[in-house]
DNA sequence: CTGTTAGCGCTTTCAC
DNA sequence: GTGAAAGCGCTAACAG
C-alpha cells in the first residue's frame, strides 16, 4: 500500500491538518514542525493521490480557450474539438468557455486576456498573434497565476508555460525537402502562399521552406509570396493570376489556410499545367484533393490532439505538475495518398 | 453540480447501497426496486465520478505486458517505455508486470497467456505472433474476462479488444510511394529486406509495398524478400550478397528491424552504390542513418505513444467505459531529415 | 500555531 | 432484499 497523509502524520508525531499544511504549502506552521513533516514525508517516499485531492476539493478546472472566428476548416476543426472536450468536462473535472475573437487582430487578444484577469480561470489557451502587446498581456496572465498555453502559433519571448503545436521552421524545410525530391531533374519556378506574415507559424513555415531551397535545391527559384490571408475566395484569385503570369511554375507550397480557393484554381489549371503541391492542414476538403493528386502531400497538425495536450498541460501547471514531454509533443504529420488516417 | 448516488437514492426512494448495487449490476435487488432505480438513474442524467469509485475500492488495475525478447533497438525502445510507465504507476493506478518471451515463438507467447488464465490480470498487452494457437489463447483470455490489447503486431479474427499499433498495409504503400517518387526517373531494381514472415506486421507490410509498386510504379522490379530475422549480423551478411549479386538494385526497402547491419551494408557500398532506402522504425542508428543521407526516409510507430495508449485501453476495457479512438489511433510518423523530433 | 471533525462521491461490510 | 454506517486519501472549517 502506497503511504498517505496518516502515515506522515503519525511518522512525523502531528495531526493531519498540519500534514495538509505542509504538503499545501499553507501559512500556519511553525518552522520546527515543518521541517520535521517534510522530514517525514521524504523518508517515507510519499506521493500525493491526485484524484483523492481533487474529490476532496470537488476541485474543477475553469479553462479558457482563445480562438480566431476564421472561416477556415482548419479552425473549425480546432473548436470542434474543444467542444467535444466540453463534453467531456464532467470526467475530467474541467469547465471550459471558448472565447472567439477577429482572426490577426492582436487588440482583440489583448482585450480578451484582459478580460480574464479578473476571472482567474485555472488555464488559458490561446492560438497567439504575434506582438508586443499580446505577449505583454500573457505575461500579465501568468504573473497573476494562470497558465497559458499558445496553440497552434506559438509567442516566443513571453512567458507562457507551453505550446501545444507543431515546429513550424521543421514543417516548411520539410515541404521543401519533399518537394524539391519530388520535382527531381525538372526545373522552373516554385510559388508560395501564405495566410498572413503577421503570424508567427506562417513566417517560421516560410523561413524554413526558404532555407531548405537555398540550400539543397537552388535550381528552382521562388516567386515572392502570396499573401492570401487563409481566405479561399481570395487564395484562388491570387493563385490564378500567379499561374497565368508565371509559365514555368512547376511547384507550389501552400503554407497557410484557405485551400479550398487553391484546389478550385489547380482543378482549373488542370489539364494544362503539371504541377507538384504541397499543402498543410488535412481537412475534408485537402483530403479528397490529395486523393486526386491534386496534392502530393499534405503536412498536418492533429488538432486533437493539440487540444486535448493544451487542456492536460493546463491542469497539470495548474497544479504544478509535471507533464510527460513525449505526450504533449505535437507531430508534424505528413500525409500522402496512402496513408490517410 | 454533477448528480451523486445520494441524488439517484433520494430520488428513487431507496438507500445508497441499493443503487449502487443496481449501478454495478450485483444482484439482491427485486426486479421492481431496479427497475425504479434505473428510471431515476436515466431522468437525473447521471453519470458516475470513475475517480471517486476507484478511490473507494482502493482499486489498481493489474497489467501485463508480454514482449518479445528481441535484440533491436525498437524493442529495447518499447521496454524502455513500459518501464517509464512502470514508474508513473502510482498516480495511474496500475502494477505493470512484465513477461518477456522468445521472439518469433507462438507456443511461448501460448504458455504465458494460459499462465496468467488463473491470476486473472485486469488486462493483458502483447507483440502477437500470427498463429492459430496464439488465437484461441487469447480468446480464453477475453473469454475470462481479462481486456486485451495486441501490440505492435496484431492479431486478427481472435477476439482481442484492441490494437495498438499501425496499419502496416497503409505503412508498405506509403513506402512504396516514397520510394517511387524518390527515384524518379531511375530504372532498376528494389530489393525487400524483412524480419520474418511468421508476423503480420511485416507480411503487411509488403503486401501493400507490393501493391502499390506494382500499380504505380511498374518500372521498378523487386527482388525476392530477404528475411534478416532482425538480427542485425544477418542482415548485414544477406544485403551484402544482395548487393554484390544485383548490381541493378538502385533501392531499398527495410521493413523489419536489425537495422543496424543494413546501415552497415550501406556505408560500406557508399562510394560506389547510390542507394534510395526507406526503413522502419526510428532508432539511434536510423536516425543517425537518416542524418547523414544514408537512407532517405523512416518510417515510425511510437513507442511511447503505443505502451501509454495500450495502458489507456486496458483500463478503460476493463471498466467497460469508452475510449477516445483518434487519441489511440497509432499514427504512421514519416521522418525525414528536417522533421526528426 | 495545532488538532478535531466532517465531508468529497462511491463502495463495502454487516445488520435487519 | 434492503439499509446504516464506516472508510478510501485528502481537504477545509472550526475550535482550541
Amino acid at each position: 500500500m502506497r503511504p498517505t497523509v496518516h502515515d506522515i502524520a503519525a511518522a512525523a508525531g502531528v495531526s493531519l491538518a498540519t500534514v495538509d499544511r505542509v504538503l499545501n504549502q499553507r501559512p500556519g506552521v511553525r518552522q520546527a514542525t515543518r521541517r520535521k513533516v517534510e522530514e517525514a514525508i521524504r523518508e517515507i517516499g510519499y506521493v500525493r493521490d491526485v484524484a483523492a485531492a481533487n474529490l476532496a476539493k470537488s476541485r474543477v478546472y475553469p479553462l479558457v480557450f482563445i480562438l480566431p472566428t476564421s472561416d477556415n476548416s482548419f479552425m473549425h476543426g480546432v473548436l470542434e474539438e474543444v467542444k467535444q472536450a466540453v463534453a467531456r468536462s464532467g470526467g475530467e473535472r474541467t469547465a471550459i468557455r471558448v472565447i472567439e475573437v477577429p482572426a490577426f487582430d492582436p487588440s482583440a487578444i489583448v482585450a480578451a486576456l484582459q478580460g480574464l484577469a479578473s476571472e482567474k480561470p485555472a488555464g488559458v489557451a490561446l492560438v497567439a498573434t504575434d506582438a508586443p502587446e499580446v505577449r505583454a498581456a500573457v505575461d500579465d496572465l501568468v504573473a497573476a497565476g494562470v497558465s497559458v498555453v499558445t496553440l497552434v502559433s506559438d509567442l516566443t519571448g513571453s512567458r507562457r508555460h507551453h505550446y501545444a503545436g507543431v515546429d513550424n521552421i521543421a514543417a516548411g524545410r520539410t515541404a521543401a525537402h519533399l518537394l524539391g525530391r519530388f520535382l527531381g531533374a525538372k526545373e522552373g519556378e516554385v510559388a508560395v502562399l501564405a495566410g498572413s506574415m503577421l503570424v508567427r507559424d506562417h513566417r517560421e513555415r516560410l523561413e524554413g521552406f526558404a532555407a531548405l531551397m537555398a540550400e539543397q535545391f537552388p535550381q528552382f527559384s521562388l516567386l515572392p509570396v502570396v499573401e492570401g490571408r487563409d481566405d479561399p475566395e481570395l487564395v484562388n484569385v491570387l493563385i490564378n493570376a500567379t499561374l497565368s503570369k508565371n509559365p514555368r511554375v512547376i511547384g507550389i507550397y501552400s503554407l497557410g489556410a484557405g485551400n479550398r480557393g487553391l484546389i478550385k484554381s489547380l482543378k482549373e489549371s488542370r489539364p494544362q499545367r503539371d504541377l507538384t503541391v504541397v499543402a498543410h492542414e488535412l481537412t475534408a476538403h485537402t483530403r479528397s484533393a490529395l486523393k486526386d493528386g491534386l496534392i502530393d502531400a499534405i503536412l498536418n497538425q492533429d488538432a486533437g490532439h493539440e487540444v486535448r495536450s493544451a487542456i492536460r498541460v493546463m491542469k497539470a501547471k495548474a497544479d504544478g505538475l509535471a507533464i510527460i514531454p513525449a505526450q504533449e509533443r505535437i507531430r508534424l504529420d505528413i500525409f500522402l495518398k496512402d496513408n490517410l488516417p
